[in-house]
RNA sequence: GCCCCUAUCGUCUAGAGGCCCAGGACACCAGGUUUUCAUCCUGGCGACACGGGUUCGAAUCCCGUUGGGGGUGCCA
């Protein structure tokens, strides 16, 4: 069978990771299935949309890799075929004017109550619900309105659809039928939205529980009672097409044969198979994904400034990385493997293993995982990698000599690119380099250090040019000369190079920034000590 | 209020009645390598939300409680 998956935004901001983990979920079942990826951009919200927020998704989904088939579908674009849909709902009787009279009505759908035929509805059995003492039933052809008992004792109002109740009997106080609801007492009913007809003194309903239920790909078999439901609007009173309509109308014009969404669409299915049976389009197949949820563990808002696809790569994530990680965020392979190229993933991928409770997002293993891909660059790779990010975090390194040898160095200890930050004081000149306030304080504060570091800068002096181990066998002569035991000389000078207390080997970092620069940083450091 | 969904180490997860006094990864801790840091290696800490039931046997099935999430007539 054909499988036709779409990913459909709607483009009021930046893309957070949500998004595109669905974006991702719907593209790696897609081409597992060797079907057909869609893009379609839902932009009917006019206020909050924006050309700028288009141009940012297909930025991010070029970026991760997910390409599309066929044209991107404007959804706006279609909304005269959306009106065109909703007059031939009321037609043929699946819809209505809320208010018949006035000439800017909003447009509802009607829950059907002629559905048992329809192969997502089926009879859950009798039920008796007890109604407030003495309380009055309001019913029409849309629905029922009747008033319950809180545990607390409050009254409450219920409304729904008049679907929910097939074979309607409304009970006075003394279990007589005040109303049955048959074929004939329905047509009876005010047919007007805003008239209704008043059943008084009610004790109890009784009726045939229906409830719509479908098989959830990921959920599983899910199911919701038709009186729990009520008529939605489908057409604003503006005129405009309700995402319900205009979602529902494009998958159908779309083919799309498999629809994977966020979980909060689940409730909405429940009303789109009503949706698709009336526009007489056989409904795809659903998976709903779980939410991704902040470190709060609440779902992300808008407010999650951090989670925003193109802050990572900003902070010099990979998209590899972004992606493999993402994948994993309510689904696995089933097996230990973690670490998974794309193909990998398309091979291993099925929505059927997507979990069905909601995942943390966590950075702490997203860096890990960067840090794997990153470390599997080649040098070349890495080079090209960071020269961006170089540009903005560390520009005294652009065009210097002696970057590639400070990025061979600096390799395994990037976890993402934006830590070409930290790599300034390779390329700094002496009186430019920042110190650890602290770090100078804790190692160069001790007299006889000094010495042998001042001692070692000035035999420096005398190597213009010299490898790590001269400069290891030279540190080593210093300590011996003042009894400082071997290698407590390495973590001064380092501060003193480089002014912190990390960092690569402080042979190969003198090495590379050569002798004279280095004995002017010691020097430098001594005498910021002495201030 | 009502409806729907959900619940395994701090986090991501494996687990579809016996293979599990629960496995892997990240994080954390300890040790080794590197005279710092990172990489790498070894080890450790650490979970089936709670209460009932079904069964010879339950993390796995059922019910309830609690927690979390979603929905609930003009957002998508």
């Amino acid at each position: 069978m054909d499988f036709r998956a779409r990913f459909a935004p709607s483009p009021t901001g930046q893309v957070h990771i949500g998004n595109i983990r669905t974006a991702i979920f719907n593209w790696l079942a897609t081409r597992h299935n060797k079907g057909t990826f869609l893009l379609r951009i839902e932009d009917t919200d006019l206020e909050r949309s924006t050309q700028d927020a288009i141009d940012k998704l297909l930025e991010c989904m070029k970026w991760l890799g997910l390409d599309y088939d066929e044209e991107i579908m404007y959804q706006t674009k279609q909304s005269g075929l959306h009106k065109q849909a909703a007059e031939k709902l009321i037609e043929t009787g699946y819809a209505y004017k809320l208010n018949p009279a006035e000439e800017h009505s909003p447009i509802l759908f009607k829950l059907p109550y002629d559905c048992d035929g329809m192969k997502f509805i089926r009879q859950a059995g009798p039920v008796r619900i007890d109604l407030a003492p003495g309380s009055a039933v309001q019913l029409n052809q849309a629905g029922v309105v009747y008033n319950t008992v809180s545990p607390k004792g409050k009254t409450v109002e219920n409304a729904a659809s008049l679907a929910g109740f097939k074979n309607l009997e409304i009970l006075g106080a003394d279990g007589s039928v005040l109303f049955r609801l048959d074929e004939e007492s329905r047509k009876a009913l005010p047919s007007n939205p805003q008239e209704k007809m008043t059943v008084e003194n009610c004790s109890a309903l009784t009726f045939l529980r229906r409830e719509v239920f479908y098989h959830d790909l990921v959920k599983g078999d899910l199911a919701k009672p038709l009186d729990s439901m009520k008529d939605f609007i489908i057409v604003r009173s503006d005129g405009s097409p309700v995402f319900h309509l205009a979602n529902v109308y494009d998958d159908m014009q779309q083919r799309v044969t498999h629809i994977v969404r966020g979980d909060d669409h689940v409730e909405n299915t429940y009303r789109h198979l009503f949706l698709f049976e009336a526009l007489g389009f056989t409904p795809p197949q659903y998976a709903h994904l779980p939410m991704i949820v902040n470190k709060a563990g609440k779902p992300y808002s808008k407010r999650d400034g951090d989670a925003f696809v193109g802050d990572f790569r900003e902070k010099g994530f990979m998209a590899q990385a972004l992606f493999n990680y993402l994948s994993l965020l309510g689904w696995s392979p089933g097996d230990d493997r973690e670490k998974m190229s794309k193909e990998e993933l398309v091979e291993a991928f099925t929505i059927e293993r997507a979990l069905r409770s909601p995942a943390q997002f966590d950075i702490a293993k997203l860096t890990n995982m960067n840090a794997l891909y990153i470390a599997e660059l080649s040098r070349d790779e890495f080079m090209e990698r960071i020269a961006p990010y170089l540009e903005k975090y560390c520009p005294e390194a652009v065009g210097s000599p002696l970057l590639e040898k400070v990025a061979e160095l600096m390799h395994s200890r990037t976890k993402t690119f934006a830590d070409v930050a930290h790599w300034t004081y390779f390329f700094r000149s002496p009186e430019n380099v920042e110190y650890d306030a602290k770090a100078l304080k804790k190692f160069l504060s001790d007299d006889m250090i000094r010495k042998s570091v001042e001692e070692f800068a000035s035999g420096l002096d005398a190597l213009p040019s010299c490898t790590a181990a001269e400069i290891e066998s030279k540190i080593r002569a210093v300590e011996e000369k003042y009894g400082i035991p071997q290698g407590k000389l390495n973590q001064p000078l380092r501060i003193a190079v480089t002014g912190s207390t990390i960092g690569a080997g402080i042979y190969e970092t003198i090495e590379l920034i050569g002798s004279a620069g280095s004995a002017s940083r010691i020097r430098r450091a001594l005498a910021m000590k002495n201030e």
